[in-house]
DNA sequence: GCCGTTTTCGGCCCGACTGTTTTCAGTCG
């Protein structure tokens, strides 16, 4: 799969058009390409030109690209920019404060071609006197340098979560707010957050923004105005806060959640039908600024003057919701209060924390009807896998259990690996007594593409595997996903019935959204599970139905949306 | 570069903050 590859060369290729001052909309058309190649699942090099032109933001120019590319590993005009544009200029663009004419002007009148260079010259002082630089602009290239050199690091969705319900339960009291948000890519359930961003609407804005700057968790104020701020959190992430006057409340949270290729989107549309959107509301174009705005105390008036359905915060990623929108038919997505049970979670048998039976209670006590307890099989020794006769002996077990329980049953199940040849840890016949099997990777990771596709296929034809768990095995910000052929692998989940699992863990959130709209096109099913090693993961469920409302699921989409009543009959009946 | 029930040419989202300036460019989201 090229996909990523060549999405990342057109990103790079809109960084070297920015340097070498070419046409800004000419820039924004590769970034906007390269964003919609990154959330193609069908593989570029599959397609023909004509299919790659059809792409919404590819044309006849940048579709040549692509084939230019999956053909030859290479794109020509991006290696004659390469040889033209020193590589250190792109590292530069890292640097916060410096954008692509700061960096020019650099390299053309001091010949800095580096951060090295660059560091050298702040410290040296030398470049307060150029013009257009001072000496505040020389300690903030400093400050930039210093994040630029460690790398920009992204929070998973899980800690961002934690980390904005800290800044909201600080800020909640304040004297005069009036409502209080959280935007941005948080808001939009993205798998990993860049950054915080807070809203909010206050009959008193001093009041809160001067409260924000100087709360426990801000280290260093990067910037407070009238009506916004940012701090850097104790922990290096950047926070926004923006005020506004309620009446434009909706508006702001419109525009603050973004994404911004959506927002872009959204506004081209109220241009086409007479109308101007910013933070304040939305206008007709004729009318002077400063009059009241026609629609902006909520996002269902915006969007409504706009002939368009209301869009959940999770679909806002230019992916045709707003198309969707237009004609009413945007999927009503799955809810966190349609689940009833979860298939995969460990107990203090392998790798978990708690029993069997706290895990049982815990997860009855989220409301849940089934708890499928899926400890690990016996090639995983570090985790302590069951053996067969562990695992009989767990199986005898949880049938006693559920004796004692008419509203809520525990499903025998296990995550039993998938080891290197494609063949499973356990024999048919323990796998038959199981009310419900995860097929998982574990080993192997570096296999080539082939063989693990091979491995995985091998694995859902095994008539006792129900699902398959975590299917690319990335870990955020640890490990890459290993390398599958996605198509092959969806065909023969289509072909043997086998699910599909969403992974709620933080550092998983697997399958990928995009992944999970293709399953879905295809009539795979989806498990939302949550991995839980103990009973507070049980809560991972959260994040596993945002990768789902992400995703475009609905709740038939969702076999956690079974009673368990349901579930044991689509356990037997399989 | 892309795109088109106003267009195949001439558009292409919009505003806040900073640091540098005497009214604004660059950056950022």
């Amino acid at each position: 799969m090229l996909n990523r590859q060549f999405a990342g060369l057109l990103y790079e290729m809109a960084n070297l058009l920015e340097l070498d001052d070419d046409n800004p909309f000419r820039i924004r058309a590769y970034k906007k390409a390269a964003m919609a190649f990154e959330g193609l699942t069908k593989d570029i090099s599959t397609m023909t030109l004509e299919e790659l032109m059809r792409i919404p933001g590819v044309g006849r120019g940048l579709a040549e690209k692509a084939d230019e590319f999956s053909r030859t590993g290479r794109v020509k005009e991006h290696q004659d920019l390469r040889r033209r544009i020193p590589q250190g200029l792109l590292s530069m663009l890292n640097v916060s404060g410096l954008g692509a004419k700061r960096v020019r002007f650099l390299y053309e009148t001091l010949k800095i071609d580096s951060l090295g260079k660059l560091k050298a010259a702040a410290e040296g002082g030398k470049l307060r006197s150029l013009p257009g630089f001072a000496e505040k602009m020389e300690t903030n290239i400093l400050k930039g340098l210093e994040v630029a050199v460690q790398g920009v690091e992204r929070m998973t969705l899980g800690e961002a979560r934690l980390r904005m319900a800290e800044v909201l339960g600080f800020l909640k009291g304040t004297d005069g707010i009036i409502r209080l948000e959280p935007a941005g890519s948080l808001r939009r359930g993205k798998e990993t957050v860049g950054d915080l961003d807070i809203l909010c609407s206050s009959r008193n804005p001093d009041k809160v923004i001067t409260r924000f700057i100087h709360a426990p968790f801000s280290k260093r104020t990067l910037a407070a105005g009238e009506t916004k701020a940012s701090v850097e959190l104790m922990n290096g992430i950047q926070c926004d806060l923006r005020v506004v006057e309620d009446d434009s409340f909706g508006a702001a949270l419109q525009y603050f959640t973004g994404s911004k290729e959506h927002n872009v989107a959204l506004r081209e549309r109220a241009l086409k039908l007479g109308y101007t959107v910013n933070e304040y509301g939305l206008y007709r174009t004729s009318d002077d600024k400063k009059k009241k705005p026609l629609a902006g105390k909520t996002e269902e008036e915006i969007y409504k003057k706009l002939g368009l359905q209301w869009i959940p915060p999770e679909l806002r990623e230019q992916r045709g919701e707003i198309e969707a929108a237009e004609k009413g038919k945007l999927p009503k997505l799955i809810e966190e209060a349609d689940i009833r049970g979860c298939f995969h979670s460990h107990t203090s048998e392998s790798d978990g924390r708690n029993t069997l039976e706290e895990m049982a209670a815990a997860a009855r006590k989220k409301g849940w009807e089934w708890l499928g307890s899926a400890d690990h099989s016996q090639a995983l020794k570090m985790t302590n896998g069951l053996s067969p006769d562990r695992m009989r002996e767990k199986i005898g077990k949880i049938k006693a259990l559920n004796k004692k329980s008419k509203s809520f049953q525990v499903l025998c199940s296990s995550e039993v690996d998938i080891l290197a040849d494609g063949s499973m840890d356990y024999d048919d016949d323990l796998m038959k007594e199981l009310d419900f099997v995860i097929a998982s990777v574990h080993s192997s990771f570096k296999q080539p593409e082939e063989k693990m596709t091979e491995r995985i296929i091998r694995a859902m034809d095994n008539p006792h595997v129900d699902c398959i768990g975590h299917l690319s095995g990335r870990l955020l910000g640890q490990r890459e996903a290993y390398a599958i052929d996605y198509e092959k692998i969806f065909e023969a989940s289509r072909r043997t019935g086998t699910a599909l699992e969403i992974n709620g863990q933080p550092d998983r959130q697997d399958l990928y959204d995009v992944h999970a709209t293709t399953a879905k096109g295809m009539g795979i099913r989806i498990a939302t599970n949550t991995d839980a090693h103990s009973i507070d993961q049980l809560d991972h469920m959260s994040l596993a139905v945002t990768v789902a409302r992400r995703a475009w699921l609905e709740k038939k989409d969702v076999l956690n949306t079974m009673s368990a009543r349901e579930v044991r009959e689509w356990c037997d009946g399989e």
